[in-house]
DNA sequence: GTATTTGCAAATACTTTGCAAAACC
DNA sequence: GGTTTTGCAAAGTATTTGCAAATAC
């Protein structure tokens, strides 16, 4: 884990990385605190919230804005995309679909360019 | 204006309306909120937050997620591809570029697609 | 030993909501 | 006249922050 910088590694910090990779759920710092809460009972949210926020960014997770209200996170931090089921919340990965860099390249504008995101919304195979 | 459904026509939304199909700005609701209180000086913001949703759920405005945690809304609600400055947060529209529509033919995935939403993030030419 | 990190609780930021009065058609 | 909409203020939701104690290195 720890790539850069002087990020310590702690129990919450690894554990909070852990939880993260073992899902393919994109949960929300709120359904993280639950999963890690297992593990470590006495964790709080606030370092949830803050260790999500500096993994980010670090680059060695991602947060996905999904449409709703709460930001979600992934522990795949290389670029994909999304999608987002409008009637139950739930964020999937898009495993194959345009090149996000290539969608970059088409884009005309004066802005010097980033990243490039692109966030589906669909109806799940479930709803 | 009115397009649908029992939207009455009240200063309020009229005025909304007109100072949100003025601008290229994208701006947030409290921004929206200055800019319809120099003319209606009682408004209040929940009835921006109000209209602002109304106008959306018709499909006369659209709703834009820029990355940031306010919410930004654009008078013009065919879909096209915005652009944000990571810097200062503005948002801006893209001119030319890919084709929404025929990116979502492009994305694999066992959803049922509806819309696929491309944000571009860059640094604008002002910062 | 010292800088970072934590838990806790309070604060913040944005948005939504309940309700009675006002306005639209 | 009846339903929708408004202003106001309070509540709600998600996230951030201050601080002293604990921990990593």
């Amino acid at each position: 884990m720890n790539p850069i910088k002087n990020l310590r590694v702690t129990p919450q910090r690894r554990v909070i990385l852990e939880e993260l990779r073992k899902v393919r759920s994109h949960p929300t710092a709120d359904e993280l605190y639950e999963m890690v809460r297992k593990r470590l009972p006495k964790v709080s949210l606030g370092t949830i919230y803050r260790n999500l926020d500096l993994l980010s960014s670090e680059g060695i997770i991602q947060k996905v804005q999904a449409g709703n209200s709460q930001m979600r996170f992934d522990g795949n931090p290389h670029p994909h995309i999304h999608i987002c089921c409008t009637n139950c919340g739930r964020v999937a990965d898009v495993h194959s679909g345009p090149d996000t860099a290539a969608l970059c390249r088409e884009i005309d504008t004066d802005f010097t360019i980033l990243s490039c995101n692109v966030l589906v919304y669909g109806v799940c195979p479930e709803c």
